[in-house]
DNA sequence: AAGTTTACATACGTTGCGTATGTTAGTGAG
DNA sequence: CTCACTAACATACGCAACGTATGTAAACTT
């Protein structure tokens, strides 16, 4: 019977890990989330947690990580097939809101993420959307499209914005008309960013 | 000697905890705030929290209401003494922009509160502050100076954009000069709300 | 003045994290 | 091939912190 190679082997219980602790901490939230019993669920126990992540947090990072790096993936998807730029930009940001409206991600990144792993401006990968939305920003206005303001600064305040946005849409008695009102806001204030002759 | 009414001992014991828990909130955490630690710092036990605030959640949410109603009371002072809507519109929001740079306030309303008491928009003051701008929209949009927006909508963005963008102010290697970046920022963003001819 | 309630303190059980110590399986040298 | 070595886990233990159950003394009630 043939063995599978060791780096496949530990690849395979780092990614059960990651699996169960990222749908423990949706569900459950990080505080409430018992590493005995995702760890059982996974058929292991604390001991591989503890070999591969270091610690409760470590393993954290590793879902947020991973979380952080489809949003990313999906975000380049949006932008790329816009028709102008600005139009990318707005669906930048508007596809970054409907992402946070997943409970998942909200749940994890946006409301246990701060509080267990500090400030995400602090983050190694500085929630990937930041990056993003600063490099369309700064091409915007090489092309005179949007004013002379600083452009991570903008990205951060947008960032903001969504997520919040995000959180009241996804708890609000109905989303869908939340979602409705909040987009021609959206709109609104970006479009304060254009240039005015 | 004369033992002072019941009502104020019982005051002032709440006023004891609600002082310990808040510095150790706002120096270490919640999570890594140790109930005996901050009661017997205010000469108590753990008996008293649990009889007046029903768990360590029930204080934090004490602490985070104390901490809401002084933020209040500034943003109240702040629009009142402003010439024109507009412009306590934009100082109201700037103020709370400030307001948000306080390192006890990132702490324990922004960062801990949501982990530990669930999304904002559920709380039930709802965090003043989006009140207050909501109703400021309002007069705006009555008075023809902003376009036809949700008024809820543009608070929660903007107050979403102010908690981001101050989370990222306070923890720059540079917190003035990220400060000054993001005030014609923000301005601007506010401006597309003006309605245009 | 006695009974009742209230505001705490004390004591205890339980849970859950982290660490220290095995144990087994893969790997490489001779 | 085999023997040492290392890496990937499991097991066992100690400790800290939360919550609860119970005790107690002071204050209001009648």
């Amino acid at each position: 019977m043939a063995h599978k190679p060791r780096k496949e082997m530990i690849a395979e219980t780092r990614a059960k890990l990651i699996a169960a602790a990222r749908k423990a901490f949706a569900e459950k939230g990080y505080a409430e989330a018992s590493m005995d019993d995702f760890t059982a669920e996974a058929g292991l126990t604390r001991g591989a947690l503890y070999h591969h992540f270091g610690d409760k947090k470590g393993l954290f990072a590793a879902v947020v990580m991973q979380i952080d790096g489809e949003m990313n993936e999906q975000l380049h998807a949006i932008s790329a097939k816009a028709p102008t730029r600005w139009q990318g930009f707005l669906d930048e940001n508007l596809g970054y809101l409907e992402m946070a409206l997943d409970p998942e991600i909200q749940r994890i990144v946006l409301r246990d993420g701060p509080a267990v792993l500090g400030d995400p401006s602090l983050w190694p990968e500085t929630m990937g959307c930041i990056t993003t939305i600063t490099a369309s920003v700064e091409r915007l206005k090489a092309e005179g499209v949007v004013a002379n303001v600083d452009a991570e600064a903008v990205a951060r305040l947008i960032c903001g914005a969504s997520t919040y946005a995000a959180s009241w849409i996804g708890n609000a008695e109905n989303p869908q008309a939340a979602l409705a009102s909040a987009i021609p806001a959206f709109k609104a204030l970006m479009e304060g960013l254009l240039l005015r002759p």
